[in-house]
DNA sequence: TTGGTGCTTGACGTTAACGTCAACGTCAAT
DNA sequence: ATTGACGTTGACGTTAACGTCAAGCACCAA
């Protein structure tokens, strides 16, 4: 059996506030298909499992990816579970190509991140010279 | 005396061709304040320069960069040969935010690419029993 | 029972980053 | 001289990702 531990859940106000985000934002997502919280009558109760989609979208957009970019990295941690060879297949070979494209763009960041740097150290030299 | 090298000039259609992206964004980057091509009567000419702007600045787009940030960033880059001791300081006082913030990105991304590998490799290890 | 607080669903507004015409100039080639 | 190909400036349209009301229900406290 799984124990029946009494798993947290959240208002939206609560989740908005834990997350940093707004309510409207929250519902936003559940509209556009990326969360489906539960009801509790006519009020949404999100879950533990709930809240962590969430976050792992809000750290996809602090990066750039599109809410629908979102939407389908979260549904395919999902469909990892699956028992069809072919769901499967065609799944890995998405993943992979995310995968790529999420290289590519951290090294985008990582090289724009090295200039920055660089920068910042030829400021710190001229600061020097005329110090 | 820096020798007069007749340094390469694009068209905006060139240029477009060159970046893939269409002339209506050279357009609107212009309109924007993140490149200022010179003119050839009318028409524009982006010199070596301008191209490297751009370069940079779809570079930045490409990892959820805002095309406020990017003309900031790239004016950070000029502004970092001057000679005002007072500017240098709050120049690289920006810089370091900037990179503090994109070493947060890069580490939101660098962790999303983990977890997509991860479940990649759940796929492949599921596909394995099945096969 | 009258607030106040927090939830609900519309529905319209806003901002960024372009797309998509329209109307016009210009220069080379047919 | 007219046809294209490419350039120009408006100006309006579009999409994504929310913001910002409005109107209404539910429950708790004074």
């Amino acid at each position: 059996m799984t124990a029946a531990a009494k798993e947290r859940v959240w208002t939206v106000g609560e989740l908005a506030e834990d997350l940093g985000v707004t309510t409207r934002t929250l519902r936003h997502y559940e509209a556009e298909g990326l969360v489906t919280p539960r009801r509790s009558g006519h009020n949404r109760v999100y879950t533990v499992r709930d809240r962590a989609r969430l976050r792992l979208i809000l750290r996809g957009r602090r990066f750039g990816m599109s809410l629908a970019e979102c939407r389908e990295i979260v549904d395919m941690y999902d469909g990892a579970g699956s028992s069809e060879q072919r769901q499967l297949t065609t799944l890995l070979g998405r993943l992979d190509e995310v995968a790529a494209d999420l290289e590519r763009r951290a090294d985008d960041l990582r090289r724009t991140l090295s200039e920055v740097n660089d920068v910042a150290a030829q400021c710190r030299r001229r600061l020097a010279e005329l110090g």
